[in-house]
DNA sequence: GCCGTTTTCGGCCCGACTGTTTTCAGTCG
Protein backbone atom coordinates (compact mmCIF):
# COMPACT_ATOMS: atom_id res chain seq x y z
CA UNK A 1 0.00 0.00 0.00
CA UNK A 2 1.22 3.60 -0.94
CA UNK A 3 -1.29 5.20 -0.05
CA UNK A 4 0.30 7.08 2.94
CA UNK A 5 3.43 7.89 0.98
CA UNK A 6 0.92 9.52 -1.91
CA UNK A 7 -0.94 11.58 1.21
CA UNK A 8 2.57 12.63 2.23
CA UNK A 9 3.42 13.92 -0.70
CA UNK A 10 0.17 15.00 -1.88
CA UNK A 11 0.42 17.45 1.92
CA UNK A 12 4.02 18.32 1.22
CA UNK A 13 3.32 19.94 -2.22
CA UNK A 14 0.49 21.85 -0.49
CA UNK A 15 2.58 22.88 2.23
CA UNK A 16 5.53 24.30 -0.05
CA UNK A 17 2.65 26.06 -2.18
CA UNK A 18 0.72 27.43 1.07
CA UNK A 19 4.63 29.13 2.02
CA UNK A 20 4.53 30.72 -1.34
CA UNK A 21 1.30 32.40 -0.57
CA UNK A 22 -0.74 30.32 -3.46
CA UNK A 23 -4.33 30.46 -3.40
CA UNK A 24 -6.16 27.71 -3.46
CA UNK A 25 -4.24 25.34 -5.02
CA UNK A 26 -2.88 24.08 -1.14
CA UNK A 27 -6.43 22.96 -0.32
CA UNK A 28 -7.05 21.12 -3.78
CA UNK A 29 -3.85 18.72 -3.03
CA UNK A 30 -4.59 18.68 0.94
CA UNK A 31 -8.44 17.06 -0.05
CA UNK A 32 -6.98 14.87 -2.87
CA UNK A 33 -4.61 13.74 0.06
CA UNK A 34 -7.07 13.37 2.63
CA UNK A 35 -9.15 11.01 -0.03
CA UNK A 36 -6.38 8.79 -0.75
CA UNK A 37 -5.15 8.18 3.01
CA UNK A 38 -8.83 7.29 3.64
CA UNK A 39 -8.77 4.99 0.98
CA UNK A 40 -9.40 1.20 2.28
CA UNK A 41 -7.85 -0.06 -1.08
CA UNK A 42 -3.98 0.17 -2.52
CA UNK A 43 -3.97 3.43 -4.89
CA UNK A 44 -1.60 1.53 -6.76
CA UNK A 45 -4.81 -0.93 -8.09
CA UNK A 46 -7.10 2.46 -8.15
CA UNK A 47 -4.07 3.46 -10.83
CA UNK A 48 -3.79 0.09 -12.75
CA UNK A 49 -7.43 0.31 -13.25
CA UNK A 50 -7.10 4.00 -14.53
CA UNK A 51 -9.69 5.02 -12.11
CA UNK A 52 -7.61 7.55 -10.37
CA UNK A 53 -9.83 10.40 -11.77
CA UNK A 54 -12.89 9.25 -10.14
CA UNK A 55 -11.74 9.74 -6.55
CA UNK A 56 -13.12 13.27 -5.27
CA UNK A 57 -10.71 15.72 -5.63
CA UNK A 58 -8.26 14.26 -7.81
CA UNK A 59 -8.57 15.81 -11.39
CA UNK A 60 -6.35 15.71 -14.75
CA UNK A 61 -3.47 17.41 -13.17
CA UNK A 62 -3.09 15.50 -9.80
CA UNK A 63 -3.93 11.53 -11.10
CA UNK A 64 -0.48 12.37 -13.52
CA UNK A 65 1.49 13.11 -9.77
CA UNK A 66 0.19 10.33 -8.09
CA UNK A 67 0.91 8.06 -10.83
CA UNK A 68 3.92 9.57 -11.15
CA UNK A 69 4.60 8.74 -7.04
CA UNK A 70 3.31 5.20 -7.17
CA UNK A 71 5.54 4.27 -10.42
CA UNK A 72 8.95 5.69 -8.97
CA UNK A 73 8.10 6.69 -5.29
CA UNK A 74 8.75 10.60 -6.25
CA UNK A 75 7.28 13.62 -7.47
CA UNK A 76 9.39 15.88 -10.09
CA UNK A 77 7.19 18.70 -9.07
CA UNK A 78 7.65 18.34 -5.01
CA UNK A 79 11.59 18.09 -5.78
CA UNK A 80 11.33 21.35 -8.07
CA UNK A 81 9.31 22.72 -5.47
CA UNK A 82 12.17 21.59 -2.41
CA UNK A 83 13.96 23.69 -4.21
CA UNK A 84 12.70 26.76 -4.41
CA UNK A 85 12.41 26.47 -0.50
CA UNK A 86 15.02 23.82 0.78
CA UNK A 87 13.30 23.30 4.13
CA UNK A 88 12.00 19.93 6.02
CA UNK A 89 8.33 21.11 5.66
CA UNK A 90 6.88 18.16 6.89
CA UNK A 91 9.14 17.92 10.10
CA UNK A 92 8.65 20.90 10.99
CA UNK A 93 5.12 21.38 10.62
CA UNK A 94 4.34 18.03 12.68
CA UNK A 95 5.45 20.36 15.92
CA UNK A 96 2.21 21.77 17.21
CA UNK A 97 1.13 24.92 16.06
CA UNK A 98 3.67 25.26 13.34
CA UNK A 99 2.81 25.60 9.71
CA UNK A 100 3.55 26.49 6.89
CA UNK A 101 3.40 30.20 7.13
CA UNK A 102 5.44 30.04 10.29
CA UNK A 103 8.15 27.54 8.50
CA UNK A 104 8.40 30.32 5.68
CA UNK A 105 8.90 33.50 8.01
CA UNK A 106 11.50 31.47 10.04
CA UNK A 107 13.36 30.16 6.79
CA UNK A 108 13.84 33.32 5.55
CA UNK A 109 14.92 35.04 8.82
CA UNK A 110 16.72 32.68 10.32
CA UNK A 111 17.62 30.15 7.61
CA UNK A 112 15.93 27.41 9.83
CA UNK A 113 15.77 24.49 7.63
CA UNK A 114 15.54 21.14 10.12
CA UNK A 115 14.28 20.25 13.24
CA UNK A 116 17.29 20.74 14.40
CA UNK A 117 17.93 24.19 13.25
CA UNK A 118 14.85 25.00 14.80
CA UNK A 119 15.46 23.61 18.68
CA UNK A 120 19.16 25.33 18.41
CA UNK A 121 17.26 28.80 17.62
CA UNK A 122 14.48 28.27 20.35
CA UNK A 123 17.39 27.44 22.98
CA UNK A 124 19.14 30.26 21.51
CA UNK A 125 16.48 32.23 22.14
CA UNK A 126 16.06 33.76 18.82
CA UNK A 127 12.98 33.01 17.70
CA UNK A 128 10.97 35.56 20.18
CA UNK A 129 13.16 38.40 18.25
CA UNK A 130 10.69 37.55 15.24
CA UNK A 131 8.08 39.78 14.49
CA UNK A 132 4.47 37.67 15.22
CA UNK A 133 6.98 35.16 17.66
CA UNK A 134 7.32 35.24 20.80
CA UNK A 135 9.14 33.37 24.30
CA UNK A 136 6.00 30.96 24.43
CA UNK A 137 6.57 30.06 21.13
CA UNK A 138 9.93 28.86 21.81
CA UNK A 139 8.97 27.08 24.69
CA UNK A 140 5.89 25.55 22.60
CA UNK A 141 8.28 23.92 20.16
CA UNK A 142 10.71 22.32 22.77
CA UNK A 143 7.99 20.92 24.47
CA UNK A 144 6.50 19.50 21.47
CA UNK A 145 9.73 18.18 20.46
CA UNK A 146 9.66 14.79 20.92
CA UNK A 147 6.27 13.83 20.70
CA UNK A 148 7.28 15.71 16.56
CA UNK A 149 9.96 13.26 16.44
CA UNK A 150 7.92 10.09 17.06
CA UNK A 151 5.61 10.98 14.51
CA UNK A 152 1.98 10.90 14.60
CA UNK A 153 1.22 6.87 14.28
CA UNK A 154 -2.42 5.86 14.21
CA UNK A 155 -3.69 3.97 16.81
CA UNK A 156 -6.03 0.75 16.33
CA UNK A 157 -9.46 1.35 16.85
CA UNK A 158 -10.26 -1.90 19.13
CA UNK A 159 -7.17 -0.18 21.52
CA UNK A 160 -8.52 3.44 21.38
CA UNK A 161 -12.64 2.39 21.87
CA UNK A 162 -11.76 1.67 25.44
CA UNK A 163 -10.01 4.39 26.36
CA UNK A 164 -12.69 6.72 24.76
CA UNK A 165 -15.42 5.37 26.54
CA UNK A 166 -13.56 5.40 29.85
CA UNK A 167 -13.27 9.03 29.47
CA UNK A 168 -16.74 9.40 28.59
CA UNK A 169 -17.97 7.44 31.69
CA UNK A 170 -15.60 9.77 33.54
CA UNK A 171 -17.10 13.21 32.14
CA UNK A 172 -20.94 11.23 32.41
CA UNK A 173 -20.56 10.78 36.06
CA UNK A 174 -18.61 13.64 37.31
CA UNK A 175 -18.15 16.35 34.06
CA UNK A 176 -21.31 18.29 34.52
CA UNK A 177 -22.58 17.77 30.91
CA UNK A 178 -26.16 16.54 29.97
CA UNK A 179 -24.78 14.77 26.93
CA UNK A 180 -21.89 13.12 25.93
CA UNK A 181 -21.01 11.32 23.20
CA UNK A 182 -17.69 9.75 21.37
CA UNK A 183 -17.19 11.40 17.78
CA UNK A 184 -14.53 11.62 15.21
CA UNK A 185 -13.46 9.16 13.10
CA UNK A 186 -13.67 6.94 16.20
CA UNK A 187 -17.82 7.21 15.67
CA UNK A 188 -16.98 5.96 12.17
CA UNK A 189 -15.23 3.01 13.44
CA UNK A 190 -12.69 3.39 11.37
CA UNK A 191 -9.91 0.45 11.45
CA UNK A 192 -7.14 3.22 12.80
CA UNK A 193 -7.69 6.80 14.51
CA UNK A 194 -5.58 9.96 14.79
CA UNK A 195 -7.09 10.67 18.12
CA UNK A 196 -10.17 10.40 20.29
CA UNK A 197 -13.05 13.53 19.95
CA UNK A 198 -15.61 13.99 22.46
CA UNK A 199 -18.82 15.98 22.12
CA UNK A 200 -20.88 16.91 25.37
CA UNK A 201 -23.62 19.44 26.27
CA UNK A 202 -23.00 20.71 29.00
CA UNK A 203 -24.54 23.51 31.63
CA UNK A 204 -21.52 24.55 33.43
CA UNK A 205 -19.04 24.35 30.36
CA UNK A 206 -15.80 26.04 32.47
CA UNK A 207 -16.68 23.30 35.18
CA UNK A 208 -16.27 20.40 32.54
CA UNK A 209 -13.70 21.85 31.05
CA UNK A 210 -11.78 21.85 34.44
CA UNK A 211 -12.40 18.56 34.79
CA UNK A 212 -11.71 17.35 31.86
CA UNK A 213 -8.09 19.68 31.37
CA UNK A 214 -7.24 17.61 35.11
CA UNK A 215 -8.49 14.03 34.50
CA UNK A 216 -6.30 11.83 36.27
CA UNK A 217 -4.38 10.56 32.28
CA UNK A 218 -3.66 13.99 30.76
CA UNK A 219 -0.02 14.44 30.75
CA UNK A 220 -0.03 17.71 28.50
CA UNK A 221 -2.76 20.25 27.86
CA UNK A 222 -2.70 21.85 24.52
CA UNK A 223 -4.98 24.36 24.82
CA UNK A 224 -8.23 25.25 27.45
CA UNK A 225 -11.58 26.98 26.60
CA UNK A 226 -14.98 26.60 27.60
CA UNK A 227 -15.85 25.62 23.60
CA UNK A 228 -13.05 23.69 23.29
CA UNK A 229 -9.70 21.55 25.05
CA UNK A 230 -7.41 19.50 23.93
CA UNK A 231 -5.12 17.41 25.99
CA UNK A 232 -2.45 14.85 25.44
CA UNK A 233 -2.84 11.44 27.50
CA UNK A 234 0.14 9.77 29.40
CA UNK A 235 -0.27 7.26 26.56
CA UNK A 236 0.15 9.86 24.04
CA UNK A 237 -3.02 9.83 22.52
CA UNK A 238 -4.58 13.13 21.93
CA UNK A 239 -8.08 13.72 23.03
CA UNK A 240 -9.93 16.94 22.15
CA UNK A 241 -13.28 17.56 24.13
CA UNK A 242 -16.27 20.46 22.29
CA UNK A 243 -18.84 21.99 24.70
CA UNK A 244 -22.05 22.80 23.44
CA UNK A 245 -25.52 23.78 24.73
CA UNK A 246 -27.71 21.20 23.74
CA UNK A 247 -29.62 23.21 21.09
CA UNK A 248 -26.74 22.49 19.40
CA UNK A 249 -25.76 19.20 20.27
CA UNK A 250 -27.32 17.50 16.90
CA UNK A 251 -25.36 19.53 14.11
CA UNK A 252 -22.28 19.65 16.76
CA UNK A 253 -22.15 15.28 16.45
CA UNK A 254 -22.87 15.70 12.69
CA UNK A 255 -19.89 18.44 12.52
CA UNK A 256 -17.20 16.67 14.76
CA UNK A 257 -18.04 13.38 13.65
CA UNK A 258 -17.15 14.04 9.82
CA UNK A 259 -15.75 12.75 7.68
CA UNK A 260 -14.41 16.40 6.59
CA UNK A 261 -15.29 15.74 3.02
CA UNK A 262 -18.47 14.60 4.13
CA UNK A 263 -19.47 17.77 5.88
CA UNK A 264 -18.20 19.83 2.95
CA UNK A 265 -20.48 18.52 0.93
CA UNK A 266 -23.63 19.00 3.33
CA UNK A 267 -22.90 22.90 3.77
CA UNK A 268 -22.60 22.72 0.07
CA UNK A 269 -25.99 21.08 -0.44
CA UNK A 270 -26.99 23.64 3.14
CA UNK A 271 -25.82 26.85 0.56
CA UNK A 272 -27.70 25.70 -2.43
CA UNK A 273 -30.75 25.86 -0.60
CA UNK A 274 -30.10 29.33 1.17
CA UNK A 275 -29.16 27.53 4.74
CA UNK A 276 -26.07 27.67 6.21
CA UNK A 277 -24.68 24.98 8.61
CA UNK A 278 -21.87 24.95 11.07
CA UNK A 279 -21.63 23.03 14.53
CA UNK A 280 -24.34 25.34 16.21
CA UNK A 281 -27.16 24.16 13.28
CA UNK A 282 -28.74 24.24 10.35
CA UNK A 283 -29.76 28.08 10.12
CA UNK A 284 -31.88 29.87 7.64
CA UNK A 285 -30.90 33.73 8.06
CA UNK A 286 -30.27 34.08 11.55
CA UNK A 287 -33.05 31.80 12.86
CA UNK A 288 -31.96 27.96 13.75
CA UNK A 289 -34.25 25.88 12.00
CA UNK A 290 -32.43 22.80 13.15
CA UNK A 291 -29.57 21.38 15.35
CA UNK A 292 -30.89 19.52 18.52
CA UNK A 293 -30.63 16.52 16.83
CA UNK A 294 -28.60 14.74 13.34
CA UNK A 295 -32.03 13.46 12.09
CA UNK A 296 -33.66 16.95 12.15
CA UNK A 297 -30.43 18.79 10.96
CA UNK A 298 -30.28 15.69 7.45
CA UNK A 299 -34.38 16.46 7.16
CA UNK A 300 -34.04 19.81 6.80
CA UNK A 301 -31.50 19.07 4.09
CA UNK A 302 -33.65 16.28 2.01
CA UNK A 303 -32.23 13.18 2.98
CA UNK A 304 -32.71 10.30 5.51
CA UNK A 305 -30.17 10.01 8.48
CA UNK A 306 -26.62 8.84 7.58
CA UNK A 307 -25.23 6.41 9.63
CA UNK A 308 -21.92 7.68 11.10
CA UNK A 309 -19.93 4.01 9.71
CA UNK A 310 -21.33 5.56 6.23
CA UNK A 311 -20.40 9.22 6.44
CA UNK A 312 -17.01 9.24 4.18
CA UNK A 313 -18.05 11.07 1.35
CA UNK A 314 -18.56 8.01 -1.14
CA UNK A 315 -21.87 7.70 -2.52
CA UNK A 316 -23.95 7.81 1.23
CA UNK A 317 -25.29 11.32 0.24
CA UNK A 318 -27.19 10.76 -2.95
CA UNK A 319 -28.24 7.38 -1.95
CA UNK A 320 -29.80 9.06 1.82
CA UNK A 321 -31.64 11.52 -0.19
CA UNK A 322 -33.09 8.74 -2.78
CA UNK A 323 -33.96 7.08 0.79
CA UNK A 324 -32.35 4.13 -0.71
CA UNK A 325 -29.74 3.68 2.59
CA UNK A 326 -29.17 -0.19 3.58
CA UNK A 327 -30.91 -1.47 6.85
CA UNK A 328 -27.21 -1.82 8.45
CA UNK A 329 -26.67 -5.36 10.51
CA UNK A 330 -26.88 -3.66 14.57
CA UNK A 331 -23.90 -4.60 16.79
CA UNK A 332 -26.63 -6.29 18.83
CA UNK A 333 -27.67 -9.20 15.93
CA UNK A 334 -24.53 -11.87 16.14
CA UNK A 335 -26.29 -15.00 17.24
CA UNK A 336 -22.73 -16.83 17.83
CA UNK A 337 -19.15 -16.70 17.28
CA UNK A 338 -17.42 -18.89 15.31
CA UNK A 339 -13.93 -19.08 15.33
CA UNK A 340 -12.74 -19.39 18.58
CA UNK A 341 -9.35 -20.91 20.02
CA UNK A 342 -9.35 -23.19 23.56
CA UNK A 343 -6.75 -24.26 25.92
CA UNK A 344 -6.48 -26.87 23.53
CA UNK A 345 -4.00 -25.65 21.16
CA UNK A 346 -2.98 -21.97 21.93
CA UNK A 347 -5.86 -20.38 23.69
CA UNK A 348 -6.31 -19.60 27.10
CA UNK A 349 -9.87 -20.41 28.41
CA UNK A 350 -11.53 -24.36 28.65
CA UNK A 351 -14.33 -25.21 26.54
CA UNK A 352 -16.73 -24.70 29.72
CA UNK A 353 -15.15 -21.29 30.06
CA UNK A 354 -15.56 -19.95 26.69
CA UNK A 355 -19.44 -21.65 26.36
CA UNK A 356 -19.93 -19.16 29.27
CA UNK A 357 -18.72 -16.29 28.49
CA UNK A 358 -20.59 -16.63 24.97
CA UNK A 359 -23.88 -17.13 26.73
CA UNK A 360 -23.60 -14.21 29.11
CA UNK A 361 -22.87 -12.19 25.63
CA UNK A 362 -26.78 -13.47 24.64
CA UNK A 363 -25.01 -16.17 22.37
CA UNK A 364 -27.34 -19.24 21.33
CA UNK A 365 -24.32 -20.83 19.90
CA UNK A 366 -20.27 -20.34 19.82
CA UNK A 367 -18.05 -23.03 17.55
CA UNK A 368 -14.86 -24.21 18.70
CA UNK A 369 -12.48 -23.81 16.22
CA UNK A 370 -8.52 -25.12 17.42
CA UNK A 371 -6.09 -25.04 14.44
CA UNK A 372 -5.81 -29.12 12.99
CA UNK A 373 -2.93 -30.28 11.17
CA UNK A 374 -2.10 -33.89 10.29
CA UNK A 375 0.66 -33.34 9.89
CA UNK A 376 2.15 -32.92 13.35
CA UNK A 377 4.83 -30.83 13.03
CA UNK A 378 2.53 -27.89 11.97
CA UNK A 379 1.31 -26.65 15.39
CA UNK A 380 -2.41 -27.68 15.11
CA UNK A 381 -3.98 -30.18 17.15
CA UNK A 382 -3.17 -33.83 15.73
CA UNK A 383 -6.12 -36.81 14.80
CA UNK A 384 -5.86 -37.89 18.21
CA UNK A 385 -6.11 -34.50 19.78
CA UNK A 386 -9.11 -32.99 17.80
CA UNK A 387 -10.70 -36.38 18.24
CA UNK A 388 -10.58 -36.08 22.23
CA UNK A 389 -11.38 -32.29 21.83
CA UNK A 390 -14.43 -33.51 19.76
CA UNK A 391 -15.39 -35.76 22.58
CA UNK A 392 -15.20 -32.95 25.32
CA UNK A 393 -17.49 -30.87 23.19
CA UNK A 394 -20.31 -33.45 23.27
CA UNK A 395 -19.38 -34.03 27.12
CA UNK A 396 -20.14 -30.22 27.88
CA UNK A 397 -22.94 -29.27 25.28
CA UNK A 398 -25.13 -32.13 27.69
CA UNK A 399 -24.15 -30.40 31.18
CA UNK A 400 -24.64 -26.44 29.45
CA UNK A 401 -27.91 -25.18 29.02
CA UNK A 402 -28.84 -22.31 26.20
CA UNK A 403 -25.87 -22.49 24.36
CA UNK A 404 -24.68 -24.71 21.69
CA UNK A 405 -21.11 -25.48 21.40
CA UNK A 406 -20.21 -26.35 17.81
CA UNK A 407 -17.31 -28.69 16.45
CA UNK A 408 -15.12 -26.96 14.66
CA UNK A 409 -11.43 -26.53 13.72
CA UNK A 410 -9.20 -23.92 11.48
CA UNK A 411 -7.37 -25.80 9.00
CA UNK A 412 -4.43 -24.83 7.35
CA UNK A 413 -4.28 -24.13 3.37
CA UNK A 414 -0.84 -25.42 2.01
CA UNK A 415 1.07 -23.59 -0.80
CA UNK A 416 -1.04 -25.66 -3.28
CA UNK A 417 -4.28 -25.02 -2.08
CA UNK A 418 -4.54 -28.77 -0.13
CA UNK A 419 -5.79 -28.61 3.76
CA UNK A 420 -3.92 -30.16 5.71
CA UNK A 421 -6.29 -32.76 7.59
CA UNK A 422 -7.62 -35.79 7.00
CA UNK A 423 -11.41 -35.71 5.59
CA UNK A 424 -12.97 -38.28 7.47
CA UNK A 425 -12.45 -35.60 10.46
CA UNK A 426 -13.28 -33.21 8.62
CA UNK A 427 -16.86 -35.12 7.87
CA UNK A 428 -17.62 -35.07 11.53
CA UNK A 429 -16.93 -31.42 12.34
CA UNK A 430 -19.89 -28.51 12.48
CA UNK A 431 -17.89 -25.92 10.74
CA UNK A 432 -14.38 -25.87 8.93
CA UNK A 433 -12.79 -22.63 8.40
CA UNK A 434 -9.80 -22.54 5.94
CA UNK A 435 -7.15 -20.15 6.39
CA UNK A 436 -3.39 -19.40 5.12
CA UNK A 437 -0.61 -19.10 7.56
CA UNK A 438 2.01 -19.72 5.74
CA UNK A 439 3.80 -18.87 2.02
CA UNK A 440 2.38 -15.14 1.91
CA UNK A 441 4.66 -14.22 -1.26
CA UNK A 442 3.20 -16.31 -4.05
CA UNK A 443 2.39 -14.50 -7.04
CA UNK A 444 -1.32 -13.48 -7.26
CA UNK A 445 -2.37 -16.05 -9.61
CA UNK A 446 -1.02 -18.49 -7.42
CA UNK A 447 -2.61 -17.31 -4.19
CA UNK A 448 -5.68 -16.97 -5.73
CA UNK A 449 -6.11 -20.10 -7.51
CA UNK A 450 -4.50 -21.72 -3.68
CA UNK A 451 -7.74 -20.12 -1.80
CA UNK A 452 -9.92 -21.12 -4.64
CA UNK A 453 -9.03 -25.02 -4.48
CA UNK A 454 -9.28 -24.56 -0.69
CA UNK A 455 -13.23 -23.66 -1.24
CA UNK A 456 -13.47 -26.25 -3.82
CA UNK A 457 -12.31 -29.12 -1.99
CA UNK A 458 -15.96 -29.61 -0.59
CA UNK A 459 -15.29 -29.07 3.25
CA UNK A 460 -14.98 -25.44 3.84
CA UNK A 461 -17.51 -23.77 5.26
CA UNK A 462 -15.78 -20.36 6.09
CA UNK A 463 -12.54 -18.80 4.41
CA UNK A 464 -11.38 -17.14 7.43
CA UNK A 465 -8.93 -13.59 7.37
CA UNK A 466 -9.42 -13.97 3.48
CA UNK A 467 -6.34 -11.43 2.45
CA UNK A 468 -3.66 -12.22 5.58
CA UNK A 469 -3.32 -8.65 5.91
CA UNK A 470 -2.14 -7.24 9.85
CA UNK A 471 -2.92 -3.62 9.97
CA UNK A 472 0.74 -1.91 10.09
CA UNK A 473 2.46 -4.92 10.30
CA UNK A 474 1.86 -7.03 7.29
CA UNK A 475 0.19 -6.16 3.42
CA UNK A 476 -2.57 -8.26 2.26
CA UNK A 477 -1.39 -11.48 0.32
CA UNK A 478 -1.83 -10.58 -3.64
CA UNK A 479 -5.58 -11.87 -4.75
CA UNK A 480 -8.01 -11.75 -7.54
CA UNK A 481 -10.54 -10.82 -5.36
CA UNK A 482 -13.29 -10.76 -8.02
CA UNK A 483 -11.92 -14.69 -8.42
CA UNK A 484 -12.30 -15.04 -4.87
CA UNK A 485 -15.92 -13.57 -4.73
CA UNK A 486 -17.21 -15.50 -7.69
CA UNK A 487 -15.66 -18.96 -5.79
CA UNK A 488 -17.40 -18.07 -2.88
CA UNK A 489 -20.70 -17.74 -4.18
CA UNK A 490 -19.95 -21.28 -6.25
CA UNK A 491 -18.91 -23.26 -3.32
CA UNK A 492 -21.11 -21.88 -0.72
CA UNK A 493 -18.08 -20.87 1.63
CA UNK A 494 -18.67 -17.25 3.45
CA UNK A 495 -15.99 -15.28 3.65
CA UNK A 496 -14.92 -13.57 6.97
CA UNK A 497 -14.36 -10.87 8.35
CA UNK A 498 -12.07 -11.33 11.29
CA UNK A 499 -12.79 -8.94 13.95
CA UNK A 500 -9.20 -9.14 16.00
CA UNK A 501 -8.11 -5.56 15.67
CA UNK A 502 -5.24 -5.52 13.77
CA UNK A 503 -6.84 -8.46 11.12
CA UNK A 504 -10.36 -6.74 10.44
CA UNK A 505 -9.84 -9.16 7.29
CA UNK A 506 -11.88 -8.35 5.29
CA UNK A 507 -11.58 -4.77 5.48
CA UNK A 508 -14.33 -2.47 5.15
CA UNK A 509 -13.87 -2.02 0.95
CA UNK A 510 -13.43 -5.63 0.71
CA UNK A 511 -16.90 -6.18 2.56
CA UNK A 512 -18.79 -3.74 0.64
CA UNK A 513 -17.28 -5.01 -2.82
CA UNK A 514 -18.41 -9.20 -1.51
CA UNK A 515 -21.72 -7.86 -0.38
CA UNK A 516 -21.96 -5.88 -3.97
CA UNK A 517 -20.68 -9.36 -5.85
CA UNK A 518 -23.64 -11.01 -4.10
CA UNK A 519 -21.36 -12.67 -1.50
CA UNK A 520 -22.41 -13.57 2.35
CA UNK A 521 -19.64 -12.65 5.44
CA UNK A 522 -19.43 -14.46 8.64
CA UNK A 523 -18.13 -12.07 11.38
CA UNK A 524 -15.43 -13.97 14.01
CA UNK A 525 -13.58 -12.86 16.55
CA UNK A 526 -10.98 -15.31 16.53
CA UNK A 527 -10.47 -15.26 20.29
CA UNK A 528 -7.64 -16.58 22.05
CA UNK A 529 -9.03 -15.61 25.54
CA UNK A 530 -12.75 -14.85 27.08
CA UNK A 531 -12.32 -11.02 26.46
CA UNK A 532 -10.81 -11.53 22.93
CA UNK A 533 -15.15 -12.40 22.28
CA UNK A 534 -15.47 -8.37 23.03
CA UNK A 535 -14.04 -7.63 19.23
CA UNK A 536 -17.10 -8.79 17.79
CA UNK A 537 -17.92 -5.14 17.72
CA UNK A 538 -15.36 -4.21 15.60
CA UNK A 539 -16.30 -6.87 13.13
CA UNK A 540 -19.89 -5.62 13.24
CA UNK A 541 -18.34 -2.29 12.64
CA UNK A 542 -16.51 -3.25 9.40
CA UNK A 543 -19.54 -4.54 8.26
CA UNK A 544 -21.63 -1.66 8.46
CA UNK A 545 -19.19 0.32 7.15
CA UNK A 546 -18.92 -1.98 4.27
CA UNK A 547 -23.08 -1.43 3.80
CA UNK A 548 -23.53 -4.71 4.63
CA UNK A 549 -27.37 -5.74 6.07
CA UNK A 550 -28.45 -8.08 8.67
CA UNK A 551 -28.85 -10.56 6.15
CA UNK A 552 -25.51 -10.73 4.61
CA UNK A 553 -24.29 -11.96 7.45
CA UNK A 554 -24.45 -15.70 8.26
CA UNK A 555 -24.17 -15.64 12.08
CA UNK A 556 -27.33 -13.78 12.47
CA UNK A 557 -28.97 -16.30 11.89
CA UNK A 558 -30.91 -18.71 14.45
CA UNK A 559 -29.00 -22.12 15.27
CA UNK A 560 -31.44 -23.59 13.12
CA UNK A 561 -31.25 -21.53 10.08
CA UNK A 562 -27.70 -21.52 10.09
CA UNK A 563 -26.81 -25.01 10.20
CA UNK A 564 -29.15 -25.37 7.71
CA UNK A 565 -27.24 -23.22 5.22
CA UNK A 566 -24.30 -25.07 6.10
CA UNK A 567 -25.50 -28.24 5.15
CA UNK A 568 -26.88 -27.28 1.91
C1' DG B 1 -6.19 22.51 -9.01
C1' DC B 2 -10.93 20.82 -8.72
C1' DC B 3 -15.67 20.97 -9.75
C1' DG B 4 -20.84 21.48 -11.35
C1' DT B 5 -29.56 20.36 -9.79
C1' DT B 6 -26.50 28.35 -10.24
C1' DT B 7 -21.55 23.41 -15.21
C1' DT B 8 -16.55 24.48 -18.77
C1' DC B 9 -15.68 29.61 -15.71
C1' DG B 10 -15.63 31.47 -11.29
C1' DG B 11 -15.94 30.22 -7.23
C1' DC B 12 -13.73 27.46 -3.34
C1' DC B 13 -16.52 25.44 4.71
C1' DC B 14 -16.07 27.90 8.77
C1' DG B 15 -15.48 28.77 13.71
C1' DA B 16 -12.31 28.50 18.07
C1' DC B 17 -7.97 29.04 20.28
C1' DT B 18 -3.33 30.90 20.82
C1' DG B 19 0.17 34.08 20.97
C1' DT B 20 1.07 37.80 19.35
C1' DT B 21 -0.56 41.92 19.01
C1' DT B 22 -3.50 46.36 20.28
C1' DT B 23 -7.01 44.02 16.05
C1' DC B 24 -5.21 39.90 13.93
C1' DA B 25 -2.70 36.09 11.45
C1' DG B 26 -1.81 31.48 11.76
C1' DT B 27 -3.18 26.98 12.92
C1' DC B 28 -6.27 23.39 13.68
C1' DG B 29 -10.06 20.34 13.15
Amino acid sequence: MKNLQVAKILNEIADILEMQNVEFKPRAYRKAARTVESLSEPIEEVYQEKRLKELSGVGESIATKIAEVVETGTSQYLEKLKKQIPVDVEALTSIEGMGPKSVKKLYEKLKIKTLDDLVRAARQREIREIKGFGPKTEKKILEHLELARRGTERILLGFALPIAEEIKEQLRKRGAVNQVEITGSLRRMKETIGDIDILVSSIKPEKTADFFVGMEDVRDVLAKGITKCSVILKSSIRVDLRIVEAKSFGSALMYFTGSKDHNIKLRKIAMTKSYKLNEYGLFKKDEQIAGETEEKVYGKLGMDWIPPELRENQDEIEVAKKHKLPKLIEYDAIKGDLQVHTKWMDGQNNIEQIAKAAKALGYSYICITDHYSKMVIAGGLNDHQIKKEIEEIEKTNKKLEGIEILKGAEVDIDQDGALQAKKSILKDLDIVIASVHSYFNQPKKKMTKRLVSAMESGYVNILGHPTGRKIRTRKSNPIDMNDLFEASKRTGTYLEINAFPERLDLNDFHARAAKEAGCRLVINTDAHNIEHLKFMRLGVAVARRGWAEQKDVINTLALKGLMKLIKS
